[in-house]
RNA sequence: GGGCUUGUAGCUCAGGUGGCUAGAGCACCCGGCUGAUAACCGGGAGGUAGGUGGUUCGAGCCCACCCAAGCCCA
């Protein structure tokens, strides 16, 4: 007789093929129907704010891969917040200015475009992409108030960016000079440092004299920028270092001596003389003919002077470098920049005039040689600064622009001390951005662009002075919050204004834009706004520490006397399978999209939940496959358990009580074991989600699936659930446990695969209603699982003796194991019930552990009997001595297994004792057998 | 050229303050089961710890240098 149809097999229609695509999209819908946010913000009124300000992507383009990294790693903070108890409201924004816009705008227009075309085609530029990547995010599974994000082009972010200037400007922090910027040729525009990108590039290398007034006397430099000569000044020595008076045939050149032997040798000379040596400072003043010009020059002192390149003897041109710059404001030195926005020198240079300065490169170098002053020259290949988008090289120029005073008020120390108050995630990240701090020059906002942010200041038409006024601030405020942009431009009325210098009334408006960063930067505001100023958290990119993090933690710090977050999470970026950087020219590029319509977005969740974000990640297909096997195990987990649970009714599926739970007191012994690992587990994974340790959370849970639930726990429960009585407290001992391990577990992955969470969530509460439970009889179970709190930890439910003697016991299980498997390759045994198992050991601790509970050994094993016995021929395995044999009895029909019990009941005589019972109290599942019977 | 970061089996990760015969899981190979079945269980093989030196009785761990990769800056 087949006794198949009166064991209590598991029976669910969860699917085991996700099918994810359609099952998230469907979920979705749902949410958006039940505005599951707002349900959400609404259940934690009440609650502390968890604050948690969004850095905007810009809206340029489609969701690339490092964005879908950025906001999983966002969402998944969401959502284990909230579940943690708190509120967290989430509002999110976009960069909607700037040039990444602004390029492809210009790119894209058949004609020259005036200043508000651009910003009319950008707004709409952005506010596709805003939609787009909208939709990309709500499908990435992302929480977020979508419907009232925040948008850099607004007229209120516009006007609250004006606002935070006009602190910037009161407190005095703001200057207007001429000084060296990045300035692109092609683009005519000013560069911020994000905006420049270093490429290889060839750069004539030549070593010149600067002749003393002694003919015969001249110091050496070096420069890989020809072109620089004619705005030089002076010339910069290393005041502490010492430098050498080398003798070469009639003349004498000066050179640093620790670089002497290098540039001897490079212009291959043999013969000289060191004549005398004296320090850097000791030369101080003295003057020098100027290479290009009937005038003379002056040595000057800057530490700055490297004692490893070049000749120790540096050329200055303030108006094309920084460091010249620096040197020129102490000395007082003129500031000579004769190069015009299109890279050409200007007739200050009649020599070369309206020369591209790269095209003059050779020329000059051509002058100098003719006059003997060029010791040697070269081609070499270094990389250099071009425009990030153009691509073109980029010069150095001074030009007028407007700075923020990095140093006013001892602002760069507050910031090192506020930078001590944040805590930065990982650890390193205070160093990266203190780096970023220590050595930054002053920040040069304007722009000479048009998609941006105008800077409310006016020039008198009559002389030309700029007038920073904060009246003049506050009605380009109040237009701007207006208008936008446009309503600054067409105000005519700027009050009762008069030029202090000249007195006139008649004024044009600046035409420059503040800087994207300046912008993007004032982005706290919007939680101040909210009345939620500082964000509890910024989380972000690497690259960040020199961009949005920095640049906010200036504005806030002046505007707020406070940084704007008190927590940054900075996560790598993500590459490809060998570890280099995706890149069009590369075709490496993998879209997030592409990904979440072929295997979902729990799978790209899960992928970058499992991986240490702390450091760049490479993306690879095999590992995504290896993700979408893992994910099967999880899910299949969860099917186990739900096909299990069908009759169970456990007063709600989350709730204590119920007439099918069993008391903790009367649950079986390794039914405790399990409450005790899953608080474990439940510890483990809390405290991850609250160090952001989210590859924790996945390999904890993902190890528990496989490890103690799959391997061990259910693999030893399947005799106890399949064939004991339905009703029999061993079935529903493990199926407490089952439950509680379900809800538990179902919850603690909902941050990281929120859709599936979602789904066995919901699966539940349909199933407990299809039995006929009404909703009210839930308990406190809510309708979306992104509504409950974590799983509490139960210290009762911890039994660390337990636990301790059952780690034991499966090292003795693992022995048994290897022991089973030999029997079997030796054709001696198939399953392993077939077994009886015989250990030994002479070990008295480990053979008290073993018979004290011999009677549960062979549910642990999974063999048909154990015994203890010291016999002939036995394995030495690690833990035990371990013999098997045949088990004793005949094969019970129902349960498989091998019993001496087996016929001894007259009435079912190819049963065991336990099965013949359950079969003569009926207590098993009828369904089946009336279907077989019905069948037959 | 400088700062920061990363480098343990094919992949993702473990390995408090140096004691290791370097561990898991997946993938792979072999086998079992057919009562989680487009599942499940078992076993096995897989590593010159990026490299070279040093400190130490002893280094995956500490130090120096080098190599590769990433970001940032010159």
């Amino acid at each position: 007789m087949d006794y198949k149809a009166t064991v209590n097999l598991p029976r669910t229609d969860f699917p085991m093929k996700a099918n994810l695509v359609q099952m998230e999209i469907n979920i979705l819908k749902q949410w958006t129907e039940t505005k599951i946010y707002h349900q959400i913000l609404a259940a934690r009124t009440g609650a502390k704010e968890y604050v948690f300000h969004d850095g905007p992507p810009n809206a340029n383009s489609h969701m690339h891969i490092g964005t879908a990294l950025n906001r999983v790693l966002k969402d998944i903070i969401v959502k284990s917040k909230t579940m943690s108890g708190y509120r967290v409201p989430f509002i999110p924004g976009w960069d909607c200015l700037g040039m990444p816009i602004e390029y492809e705008i210009i790119k894209g227009a058949d004609e020259k475009l005036l200043p508000n075309e651009i910003r009319e085609r950008g707004r709409e530029f952005a506010e596709k992409y805003i939609d787009i990547q909208r939709q990309e995010f709500k499908r990435l599974g992302e929480f977020a108030d979508w419907e009232h994000p925040y948008i850099t082009m607004s007229n209120e972010y516009e006007a609250n960016v004006i606002d935070v200037f006009k602190s910037l400007v009161e407190k005095g922090f703001v200057y207007r000079a001429n000084r060296p910027v990045h300035w692109c040729p092609k683009c005519r525009t000013a560069l911020a440092e994000a905006e420049l990108e270093y490429k290889e590039m060839g750069s004539p290398s030549i070593y010149v004299k600067f002749k003393t007034e002694n003919p015969d006397l001249s110091i050496l430099i070096w420069t890989t920028t020809p072109w620089t000569l004619p705005a030089n000044v002076a010339c910069a020595m290393n005041p502490d270092l010492k430098y050498d008076f080398v003798k070469i045939g009639n003349e004498t050149l000066i050179i640093a001596e620790s670089l002497r032997d290098i540039v001897i040798k490079k212009l291959q000379i043999t013969d000289y003389k060191v004549e005398k040596s004296v320090l850097g400072k000791e030369l101080d003043g003295l003057t020098y003919m100027h290479p290009i010009f009937d005038k003379k020059g002056q040595v000057v002192l800057s530490d700055f002077v490297s004692k490893e390149s070049g000749t120790g003897c540096v050329h200055i041109a303030p108006g094309h470098g920084y460091e010249d710059y620096l040197v020129g404001l102490e000395y007082n030195l003129p500031l000579v920049s004769p190069v015009d926005e299109f890279g050409r020198f200007t007739e200050e240079v009649p020599q070369f005039k309206g020369k591209y300065v790269f095209d003059a490169n050779k020329l000059i170098v051509e002058s100098l040689k003719s006059r003997c002053l060029v010791l040697y020259a070269e081609e070499v290949s270094h990389s250099y600064p071009c425009c990030w988008r153009c691509k073109t090289p980029l010069i150095f120029r001074a030009t007028a622009q407007w700075f923020l005073k990095i140093d006013h008020n001892n602002l760069r120390k507050q910031c090192i001390e506020e930078i001590d108050k944040v805590n930065w995630l990982p650890k390193w990240s205070k160093e990266r951005i203190l780096h970023n701090i220590v050595e930054r020059p002053d920040w040069c906002l304007s722009r000479q662009r048009s998609l941006g942010v105008p800077i409310p200041v006016v020039y008198c038409n009559n002389c030309g002075e700029p007038i920073l006024d904060i009246t003049i601030i506050d009605k380009a405020k109040e237009a701007i919050r207006k208008e936008g942009a446009e309503g600054w431009f067409a105000l005519q009325e700027l009050g009762n204004l008069t030029c202090p210098k000249c007195s006139h009334r008649e004024f044009r408006k600046e035409e420059n834009i503040f800087d994207v960063w300046f912008a993007s930067s004032s982005s706290w505001t919007v939680i101040r706004s909210m009345g939620s100023f500082p964000s509890d958290i910024y989380c972000e990119g690497v690259d960040q520490h020199r961009g949005w993090f920095q640049h906010s933690l200036w504005l806030s710090l002046i505007a707020e006397d406070r940084s704007c977050f008190k927590a940054v999470l900075t996560h790598g970026l993500v590459l490809d399978q060998e570890m280099k950087k995706m890149s069009k020219s590369l075709g490496n590029i993998v879209s997030p999209m592409s990904v979440i319509d072929k295997y979902g977005a729990d799978i790209l969740r899960l992928y970058f939940a499992s991986i240490d974000y702390t450091s760049d990640l490479p993306f690879d297909p095999d590992t995504l496959e290896s993700i979408v096997t893992a994910y099967r195990k999880i899910r299949n987990t969860f099917k186990f358990m739900l096909g299990n649970l069908y009759d169970f009714y456990a007063g709600g599926i989350s709730a204590s009580g119920g007439k099918d739970r069993v008391d903790c007191d009367k649950l079986f012994e390794i039914d405790k074991l399990m409450l005790h690992r899953l608080t474990m587990l439940i510890k483990t994974v809390k405290s991850a989600y609250s160090d952001f340790e989210f590859y924790k959370v996945y390999r904890s849970i993902y190890d528990y699936c496989v490890v103690d639930l799959s391997k061990f726990y259910f693999d030893i429960l399947k005799d106890r659930l399949y064939t004991y009585g339905k009703n029999s407290i061993g079935r529903r001992s493990a199926q407490t446990i089952l439950s509680e391990t379900l809800t538990s577990l179902t919850k603690l992955v909902a941050p990281l695969i929120p859709f599936t969470a979602e789904e066995i969530w919901q699966y539940q509460i349909q199933k407990s209603e299809d039995r006929g439970q009404k909703t009210e009889d839930r308990g406190d179970v809510k309708s979306s699982v992104h509504l409950e709190l974590m799983p509490e930890t139960k210290e009762v439910w911890i039994d660390n003796k337990l636990a301790d003697e059952y780690k034991l016991l499966e090292e003795v299980r693992d022995d048994v194991l290897v022991g089973l498997e030999d029997a079997r390759k030796s054709n001696f045994i198939g399953n392993p019930l077939e077994a009886k198992v015989i250990l030994w050991t002479d070990s008295k601790e480990l053979r008290d552990l073993i018979s004290n509970r011999l009677d549960l050994l062979p549910t642990i094993f999974i063999v048909s009997q154990v015994s203890i016995d010291k016999v002939k021929d036995m394995q030495r395995l690690k833990k035990i001595d371990v013999r098997i044999v045949k088990a004793e009895g005949e094969k019970c029909q129902r349960c498989w297994i091998r019993s001496i019990e087996v016929g001894k009941d007259l009435a079912f005589p190819t049963l065991c004792s336990k099965c013949a019972g359950v079969l003569k109290d009926g207590d098993y599942d009828r369904t089946m057998e009336k279907q077989a019977i019905f069948r037959g």
